[in-house]
DNA sequence: TCTGGGGTCCTAGGACCC
DNA sequence: TCTGGGGTCCTAGGACCC
């Protein structure tokens, strides 16, 4: 008899509907209904959906339509405004059901994670994240499994919804040569354009072509990166490292277009102080700011400037984000301001700083 | 149809320096 | 006259993802 292989496995988790799920379990009565989220949950406001449950992407309603399209689609659809509190509750208990199987896990938003997995059946181990999440939190997910993490991403949407899909060196060709090259993880519309003009359609097609020919259009490091998606391979390892952000944004796009400056100055000292909360709340101090403006119809800058020294300050911090208005062209219309701020890093816990350092004021 | 909000990383071009 | 060859830093914009 011969002894299993344990190997080194990806899984990657995905929430089915999550959002649309969540909603649905606090309200059984939307069972069955067709549920848009998205905005303040009034489809006759600027705003796009966030989830649609199954029932509503039935009739071509899914995630980034604007809320006013998917109305006209769906009259009696019940539209919900987005509840990131509730989300982020929700998805605390399924990364704490996925830590409790032992595995690292590395949480890639609220709906999302990958797992490291040392396992002789991986198809057994999927099953029991599925039945481990449902168990403790009553939604669904779909489980992706490959040799590294792009393959288990991928396999994921093939699984959906409440599936197992297994994706690896083995049948990678086989499965994914003929998609067109947006069906890559990191590979979006723009790329695949201009990959088709380079007569470069399909995954397999992208696989076989040289790294040169790739880093002269897309650059040294984008190039050779956009070639090794083609040929499935990805070395970056599962890592249960928390999250660090390295910066903060707020922005607001507004119900109707401002032409009014003075407004326009109100609503951007409003989000940078939003912004120095979001900072203060992680004790991390701001280094500089970049002001967002959306001109109508629809075109987007961004400026930005360093601060003289990290700090704190509200007056300090707004009057940076206000100074960089003037840099903005007074004469148009807008339709979304926002604010970023950058960040020193985290401090360190250490012993030593523990043991009474002053952070000062 | 009319396009949210919150993030990250990479590239290109100009400034500046030796 | 006609103007090297790097390296680094900064900023704006592009692309992508959830």
């Amino acid at each position: 008899m011969t002894t299993p292989v344990r190997r080194r496995w990806v899984l990657h988790v995905d929430m089915d509907q999550f959002i649309a799920a969540v909603e649905v379990l606090r309200n059984p009565e939307l069972v069955g209904k067709q549920v848009v989220v998205g905005g303040r949950g009034d489809p006759t406001e600027r705003g796009v959906v966030s989830t649609a449950s199954y029932e509503a992407r039935a009739f071509g309603v899914g995630s980034g339509m604007p809320l006013r399209v998917a109305a006209k689609k769906l009259p009696d659809a019940i539209f919900l405004p987005v509840d990131g509190e509730a989300y982020t509750e929700a998805s605390n208990g399924v990364m704490e059901a996925l830590r409790s199987l032992g595995v690292v896990v590395e949480v890639m938003g609220w709906d999302e994670a990958f797992l490291g997995v040392e396992t002789d059946d991986p198809v057994a181990f999927a099953r029991r994240v599925h039945d481990t999440v449902f168990e403790a939190t009553s939604l669904h997910c779909s489980v992706g499994i490959g040799d590294n993490k792009l393959r288990a991403k991928i396999a994921t949407d093939f699984g959906k919804p409440q599936g197992i899909y297994t994706l690896t060196s083995e049948n990678w060709f086989d499965v994914m040569g003929d998609r067109t090259t947006d069906a890559l993880w990191g590979i979006g519309k723009k790329t695949a354009k201009k990959l088709a003009l380079l007569g470069i359609t399909t995954v397999a097609e992208l696989a076989a072509t040289e790294d040169s020919l790739l880093a002269a259009s897309f650059g040294p490091k984008t190039g050779p990166w956009i070639g090794t998606k083609g040929r499935g391979i990805d070395l970056s390892p599962v890592s249960a490292e928390p999250w660090v952000a390295r910066s903060h944004s707020r922005e607001t796009t507004f119900q109707h277009d401002l032409d009014d400056w003075n407004l326009v100055t109100e609503e951007v000292r409003r989000l940078a102080l939003r912004v120095r909360d979001d900072l203060l709340a992680e004790n991390r101090m701001a280094v500089r700011v970049t002001l967002k403006v959306r001109y109508v119809p629809f075109e987007t800058h961004t400026t930005t400037a360093p601060l003289v020294a990290p700090t704190f300050e509200p007056e300090v911090i707004s009057d940076a984000a206000a100074a960089l208005i003037e840099r903005l062209d007074h004469t148009r219309a807008v339709r979304l301001m926002g604010v970023r701020l950058e960040m020193t890093p985290p401090v360190v816990q250490t012993a030593a700083n523990s043991a009474g350092d002053d952070p000062g004021t």
